[in-house]
DNA sequence: GAGTTTTATCGACACGCGTCGACAAGTAGT
DNA sequence: ACTACTTGTCGACGCGTGTCGATAAAACTC
């Protein structure tokens, strides 16, 4: 691997000058920079990513936070990194993942303090969240995929509940649903409660009635609010579903009672990582979750505020859009 | 964050013998080591990674290439990060995650030459994998999660597939289960073929007869294969799946045909992800997989031949273990 | 045109560690 | 007692970069 002395050499300058022309943390004449970066080309130069943190106390490396599976496993999760990790290697940056055990984060912070860590991404972001409450008091900078209850001026993505939810419900009324229900949990993670809200209020403006089932983020819990709602609530003729897991457990529950979907009843799925998309018959309808760019999102706020950009943009909200398919039909005539 | 300077001084010996004692390249009394080691423990002293890095070439970092979910998504490779993540953390190294473009592969070149990447780890292998080839010319340490058709001496962990499958197949013959089908997916990666042989073996020896019903990765697909096998192989009375997606697929055509799980026809699945098996109902009886367990599986295998501690086995199958749930039940009397 | 600020570049050093060569003290072989 | 090794330790150097201070040239100021 070339070094900066045989770029510089090459392009006639000194080792600094390469340094200040690549970087731009001063002056440099436009031609001489331009025969750098030439130089740079020819001898597919790349700085050294150690000599770098060694000597400028950054790392540039992420950490991510894996996720730890409390609530059900994330399947988004992996999108998340995908997305984080190809953002973070765009803008220079290493992206390495963490074991999320709680005792680690002392260990983070050890590292972050040495500059062998340049900030870290929060996932599964609970209400109230010991780990941003650390971090912050440890002055690492972080960047989280959700939010905590009160995020303050805290760096966050998002998604965009409201927008999501208006999606879905415009939909149903646009097909004549009037009757609705929606399936959430309550795990004290962002997520649920927010939904839960957005989709009342989105309701309430287009005048239809909204259930609410509890479920649990599992398979059977979704099939038991099926049978729930069958006995409780006949007249209801679409369901929103806020739970990944429990929307494919539901599903079970129509067929096995020969309800037919969409034709008998209606169902969208808020907020549904593309693989489950995949595992249902027939496809799902969803507003989906568009997880790579979260985590796009996450690593370029995380490198903005280490960059101490500080007019950029830190909060996100990314709304998803609707996608039909086979879960959904005109709401079947009342009774 | 103590540097050896410090703990050199603190344990009253320089800085060169601190390094020896910790790394145990040359002999050092017993006694200075515990001083050393006494003083580095008082001063929680930790190596600087990019320092090691730039003055010895080793980067303590592992790559792991990300999925690109080009075989449907891998639910599983999450679970694979995280033990890979875990098992390198342990023993000193750093986890990151690259985007697996083709065109990142010469990327990976440079920075293993350049000492910034101490070896690759692969998943989703297929059975001719250019990845593979092309690392071992580059001469880039790799381990492989799964493996290439003829693996050679290449490092790799995979599933035992011929363990597990005789333990999924012996449990539905202890049942009674005498005529049976299984579903299989023929995607050039090698955990089609290898489990569809040891599976007609398996069966074979137990003198079952097994339909192979071939599958593609959808929903849908294991839909349309619940439907085949209903037509044409009535007298089949379990059912033993090698793809997760599809198997879900196969329980809701089951569900819209009022055959019962497991009263009616048994099923398993093998090679199934933790996650999904929360996403049915009724529960899947399993072969699970050692998700997590291969991820640390393939860590230790790579640092140990980066580390070139060569006596140690470097090919490693696990087989996972039965767990009995809701999808099976003893063969119903044949018509 | 003398004085002052700005622009563009260079040389030198520090970052914290691995490792090589040197060396003193001990051990073994003759 | 002399050589030939081995053991245990030290000092010095280099890895490739970021960055500070210095300097020369150019651009203003009046």
């Amino acid at each position: 691997m070339a070094t900066r002395a045989e770029v510089a050499k090459l392009a006639g300058v000194s080792a600094s000058t390469v340094s200040y022309a690549l970087n731009g943390d001063r002056s440099i004449k436009e031609e001489t920079r331009k025969r750098v970066l030439k130089a740079v080309a020819q001898l597919n130069y790349r700085p050294n990513f150690a000599a770098g943190a060694l000597a400028g106390g950054k790392s540039k490396t992420l950490a991510l936070l894996s996720p730890s599976g409390e609530f059900g496993i994330a399947l988004i999760a992996l999108e998340y990194i995908n997305g984080a990790s190809a953002a973070a290697r765009d803008r220079g940056y290493h992206l390495v993942i963490w074991p999320s055990q709680e005792s680690e984060l002392a260990e983070i912070q050890t590292f972050a303090e040495s500059g062998m860590i340049s900030g870290v991404i929060l996932m599964e972001i609970k209400f109230k969240d010991e780990r941003v409450s650390y971090l912050k008091k440890a002055k690492v900078p972080f960047a989280m995929i959700g939010r905590t209850e009160k995020p303050g001026k805290d760096s966050y993505v998002d998604r965009d509940f409201i927008g999501a939810t208006q999606l879905g419900v415009d939909y149903l009324d646009s097909l004549g649903h009037k009757k609705i229900a929606f399936l959430t949990t309550e795990r004290a993670v962002g997520v649920d409660t927010r939904f839960s809200s957005a989709l009342l209020e989105a309701a309430s403006k287009k005048k239809m009635t909204a259930r609410k089932i509890q479920v649990v983020n599992e398979a059977s819990s979704g099939r038991d609010a099926f049978i729930e709602l069958h006995k409780k609530y006949p007249d209801v003729t679409a369901v929103v579903s806020l739970n990944d897991i429990a929307t494919l457990g539901f599903i079970s529950g129509a067929n096995e009672y020969g309800v037919k979907i969409p034709k008998d009843l209606s169902l969208i799925a808020l907020d549904t990582p593309k693989n489950h998309i995949e595992m249902s018959w027939p496809p799902l309808t969803t507003v989906n979750l568009p997880a790579f760019e979260m985590g796009v999102s996450a690593s370029n706020i995380l490198i903005n505020q280490i960059e101490q950009k500080e007019n950029k943009q830190n909060q996100v909200l990314l709304a998803g859009e609707l996608v039909v398919r086979g879960t959904t039909a005109k709401a079947r005539k009342q009774n």
